[in-house]
DNA sequence: GGATGACTATGACATTTATCATATCTTTGA
DNA sequence: TCAAAGATATGATAAATGTCATAGTCATCC
């Protein structure tokens, strides 16, 4: 078994932008990288600014999320492990769209710039896998926009929810397994904490979910789908 | 000069999928390619169905929307000369997530599925260019997700009119070049025809745009985006 | 373990936006 | 060119959600 840092352990998961390249590849990137680490809370990367390198997430879990005009955040997607940070803003020359900032303690292997596009034109591979991962996540994105615009606050929490569970799965409780405020949350839907809050304990009044503390668990996962007009 | 039909002719846009690429490359793809056209309003892929080729457009617009729950279209993103249809789907091997129609008689290159995938392998260029705009894409999403999610509905429509603005630009009397019912315009801000009405009545009586029939021009452009809290 | 700060919960009220209805204007097609 | 259909405009009202205030609970740190 490979140590676990070294790129084969995440080339091994089916979704990974490293899936399916040679050892040869793989060798080439774990000999560039370096490892690093982030305190939960820690800033990784700060919306605006030029990253001079690319994370690729080993262990942890961000929120990439934007500043509105008053300061308010609105989180836009989790990355977990096997995820790659600031490549977009690399290929794109664009100042990098979204800060992330690590929610709970995070190890992660940098690859600077200048290597990861060494690693882009040696491995097509590589680079195609890239490029699937975002076609998928502009449909995602697309979904999002469409929520956004036309459900209902309380149809989206129950949306979000269904997100998180899938994305983070849940512990031995049952509880969807991230830990997040109610104000976090709120800044997913796109709504005030208080609404949240409220429509939080509606849901759990009327059986969709079950809550203790800040955490919460779905409960009737196919009801709470069409509540939320969730299709697959 | 090349004839109009030739791949060469779009690769001559900085912003093409196709710059950059070698001559064989694109003379690979004419090979390949059928010329096909699509009357106004002719729906050119369907939200849901798996696509068994791609479009590159050549003249022409094209909306991509969903459908919300109440059968309400939300409309994501416009399509116009030297873009491309479907590959997303195609490469993330999913179904489609937007549907496509025409909003005016538009002509395109149709490369069947099989193709396409050859045309990626034999020129990662081209898969490196795709990259470069989802990539872009993807943070012109985020923003747009940050938008509905904390913006009035007067600062998105204001936001929204800035984009058709540099989207299609202006027609010889100063008009946005793009034929758009309030319905439309409405589908794109994520709210009720009424309220795109009435502040676009707003709009033309505080000075920032003017309008005649369907047609919209914006007047003074900083102030617009300063309104509408939209920074470069 | 206790104090403090952060977070959650709830009520009251304000604001924004949607819906419904109706009239007028514009565009389209024969 | 004209009639019909579609789109735009406006008013009134309803519904959804935000804001403000306050009290209670939970998590963190010394």
């Amino acid at each position: 078994m490979e140590t676990p840092n070294h790129c084969q352990f995440c080339a091994q998961h089916p979704d990974s932008a490293f899936h399916g390249m040679s050892r040869e590849g793989l060798e080439e990137i774990s000999q560039l990288k370096t490892c690093v680490s982030f305190r939960k809370g820690q800033v990784i990367m700060h919306e605006g600014a030029r990253p001079q390198g690319v994370y690729c997430v080993h262990k942890g879990k961000i929120k990439l999320y934007t500043l509105g005009t008053e300061g308010k955040e609105q989180i836009i997607r989790f990355v977990t492990r096997g995820d790659l940070i600031g490549y977009r803003s690399i290929l794109s020359d664009e100042p990098i769209s979204a800060s992330a900032t690590a929610l709970e303690d995070t190890f992660a292997c940098y690859i600077p710039k200048s290597s990861f596009f060494k690693v882009i034109e040696d491995n097509p591979k590589f680079s195609l896998n890239l490029l699937k991962l975002s076609c998928h996540e502009l449909g995602e994105a697309g979904k999002m926009i469409t929520s956004l615009a036309q459900k209902n606050v309380k149809e989206r929490l129950a949306e979000i929810l269904l997100i998180l569970n899938t994305t983070f799965g849940e512990d031995e409780e049952g509880y969807i397994d991230i830990n997040l405020t109610r104000e976090e949350i709120a800044n997913m839907v796109g709504t005030a904490t208080e609404s949240v809050i409220r429509l939080i304990s509606e849901l759990r009044k009327e059986g969709y979910i079950r809550s203790k503390g800040k955490r919460i668990a779905v409960e009737d996962r196919s009801a709470l789908r069409a509540m939320a007009s969730v299709f697959e």
